[in-house]
DNA sequence: ACAAAAGTGTTCCTCTTACACCCATGA
DNA sequence: TCATGGGTGTAAGAGGAACACTTTTGT
């Protein structure tokens, strides 16, 4: 078998957000073409001289507009099983670029935003859609795959690094940090012991400022205290560090 | 900027053994060519028709001479800087494989293994070394960039699923495996602490064995017992993340 | 008998968990 | 005044960290 010369690399991006209540992730829609699926995740193939990451970032300012400043970006799995594009599908792909390629190999990517009006309104004058992650059945491709694999990185990597924060504006409530965890994990926490444990942290930092216009006793708003955060990484591996040298 | 044609997919791999003290990595050696670094990690270009995963365990078993039941492999990161081959390295490449190639991607994994008499002598054989991952200082292309990579990742599955047991063989002592703890994590382990808490866990089976031939008294021989474990994980998801974070 | 590594218990203290009521606001 | 969700404290138990000596074997 000789080696594989005639195949092209792509990206694909699984972008979250959360609107206070449930993670969504961005789908777009593309023309309909034979019996295809008319969803699927945000994508691109790679250009000459230009990194994943790269790529990646290309198709996300593309999709939502924001600059790589206002995202959190992530590179996950390859997807290279020759068969995961073939048929109407690697038509559909040669089709629209003008190419001929046989295999087309994607790495995945998840994105995390700030769920904004600006960002939403943006993303519907293009014809896509927020969907609630847990409602999303089927998407073109093998998109649903690494849709599923998103998720799983990202229930990972939330127990692992303050991502969270990346999907929450910068002013927010300890309440819808907490919904969040819970939409990420499907789990309840409770209410008293998740406040005392994240305050407790010292990554909060209270504003003195409160929701306006609600129906019941107003929430303090918080800000993430990155400093604080990164002081405390550091602190924890101060006496550690000569045991923990890694060239 | 067109897209991408002409490019290659490698896969280069970090094979990890524990020889009961110190961590390895298997390098193999490279006929000099110019100026080029001669050792380098076991990898290969992908072949038409072939995921990446089997093109991964395809190096391995050419490497190692073990087969896909013996070893444990886990994709890492995509590295796809247009320039991480060129020069001298990217007429290497097409020089030896025929090709005319003007890009290289290279998808990076680790794989785990029991380092036991016949691999060493399988890889002795072909002129591959077992070298001490703290000694390596300068590999072939971004070979040394892809080893501090599989590093990272492995201290981190470590600390979230049994892998260990992957470098150990069938039996083993516990003394065995907390050096293996110190050796990845660059720390020292209460003894008390660490019996008590591997034996409460419930993961491990004693097999009532002891060493034999060795000058002091014989430690007893255990068995990972994965069938516990994999019932366990399903109980618990605890609120550890915010403890957890790191950048 | 000695050298070398295995194996063993207790105490203290921190962190986790479970749990129920009052508060501030808009309608 | 009622409905709604925000915000608070305590007690019991589990788990982690620190710490030193005896046991078994080969030489």
């Amino acid at each position: 078998m000789p080696i594989q010369t005639n195949q092209s690399l792509s990206v694909d991006c699984v972008v979250f957000g959360f609107d206070g209540k449930t993670l969504r992730a961005l789908l777009i829609e593309r023309p309909v073409y034979n019996t295809l699926n008319k969803q699927k995740l945000p994508g691109a193939m790679i250009l000459e001289n230009e990194t994943l990451s790269e790529a990646a970032y290309r198709v996300l300012e593309e999709a939502t507009g924001l600059q790589k400043c206002d995202l959190y970006l992530k590179q996950m799995e390859i997807f290279s099983d020759p068969q995961r594009v073939n048929g109407d599908e690697l038509e559909w792909i040669n089709r629209k670029h003008g190419i001929n390629t046989t295999r087309v190999v994607t790495v995945g990517f998840y994105a995390l935003l700030k769920l904004d009006k600006r960002t939403i309104d943006y993303t519907s004058a293009k014809g896509a859609q927020w969907v609630e992650v847990e409602s999303i059945q089927r998407l073109a491709m093998d998109h649903k795959l690494i849709l599923s694999n998103a998720l799983g990185n990202l229930c990972r990597d939330m127990q692992q690094s303050p991502i969270a924060f990346e999907l929450l504006p910068k002013r927010f409530t300890i309440r819808a940090l907490q919904r969040l965890f819970e939409a990420v994990f499907g789990i309840e926490i409770d209410n008293r012991n998740f406040r005392k444990k994240i305050l407790s942290s010292g990554f909060l930092h209270a504003t003195n400022e409160r929701e306006k216009g609600v129906a019941h006793k107003p929430a303090e708003y918080y800000i993430f205290n990155k400093n604080a955060y990164q002081r405390a990484v550091k602190a924890k591996l101060k006496m550690d560090f000569i045991d923990n040298w890694r060239y």
